[in-house]
DNA sequence: TGTGCCCTGGTA
DNA sequence: TACCAGGGCACA
């Protein structure tokens, strides 16, 4: 954990990292979160920002005190923490959210807004820089998960999956790749890319992608998925060392410079509220 | 189906 | 110093 814990300070220090956390970058934390967890009961938790509290307030706090967390899990970009009572603590890190691990005495980290402190005296804490992530406690039995479609890495999402789900849509596909009932997991930087991929333009009304186009797709978003390297938290999004790895943005964040493929100029649109970047000449 | 909102660090 | 980014939900 102390090993991992430096390399995630690394790279925030590494200015060009994305922080946006998606699926890879969840499922990992996770992985972090489940290694330094299962098995330890929680001493005391405490929040440090009025947004977490809004979503853990006191008394849930207090609840929390004693549990022993028996699993964790992911499903789409949400972390599942099961506790002893059956209780579950759900996590989402929405956009800038991050574990960050340590000992329990610990000064309060730069944008730490709440600590799990656990009875052997270490910590995981929510490092969250614009503090829009959630840690809430459902009661045992209690959980309701929102209305979600397959994980875009499991065998069952397949393009006849993907185009049935498009089928009554009539806003842009790009936007419905965003809907996490689509397909559970992808966020913006992976739509676009996905779409780049696949060489589909990300105006194309969703249920006019034809049968061939999903197929297409569904295996582009698994390519742009598993770019991310093992090992490493952050997909490497610009820069030496994401050209190096083969993990940089294909199209992301890349307005005006050229297409890899065709070399046209990468265009940027909004598309409801959200930047979407893409190659008008080889995406169709 | 579209829009506003929650937030704050980084950028123009 | 104002503005912008964005996941997901509430609401129109």
């Amino acid at each position: 954990v102390d090993k991992v814990d430096r390399q995630l300070r690394f790279a925030r220090a590494t200015s060009h990292i994305s922080d946006m956390p998606e699926l890879p970058e969840v499922e990992h934390a996770m992985q972090q979160f489940r290694a330094a967890a299962v098995g330890r009961t929680i001493a005391r938790v405490r929040v440090l920002h009025k947004a977490l509290e809004r979503a853990l307030p006191a008394d849930a706090q207090q609840k929390l005190a004693g549990r022993t967390i028996r699993n964790v899990e992911r499903r789409a970009k949400l972390q599942l923490v099961t506790l002893d009572d059956g209780s579950i603590i759900e996590v989402h890190f929405k956009m800038t959210g991050d574990w960050s691990f340590g000992a329990a005495t610990d000064d309060i980290e730069h944008r730490e807004r709440g600590r799990i402190e656990l009875s052997d005296g270490t910590r995981v804490s929510l490092i969250d820089g614009r503090a829009f992530a959630v840690m809430r406690l459902h009661p045992p039995g209690e959980l309701a998960l929102p209305d979600l479609g397959l994980e875009p890495l499991s065998p069952e999402f397949t393009g006849a999956v993907l185009r049935d789900a498009l089928a009554k849509r009539t806003i842009p596909i790009k936007q419905a790749l965003l809907d996490q009932k689509v397909v559970s997991g992808l966020g913006n930087i992976y739509a676009s890319e996905a779409l780049w991929e696949a060489k589909i333009s990300p105006e194309r009304v969703s249920n006019k992608v034809t049968a061939a186009a999903a197929d297409t797709l569904v295996a582009a978003i698994r390519t742009v998925l598993e770019r991310a390297p093992a090992g490493r938290y952050y997909y490497e999004g610009t820069g030496e060392t994401a050209e190096a790895t083969d993990t940089a943005w294909r199209v992301y964040d890349r307005e005006g410079e050229p297409c890899a493929r065709c070399k046209t100029k990468i265009k940027r649109i909004v598309q409801g509220t959200r930047s979407t970047f893409y190659c008008a000449k080889c995406q169709k």
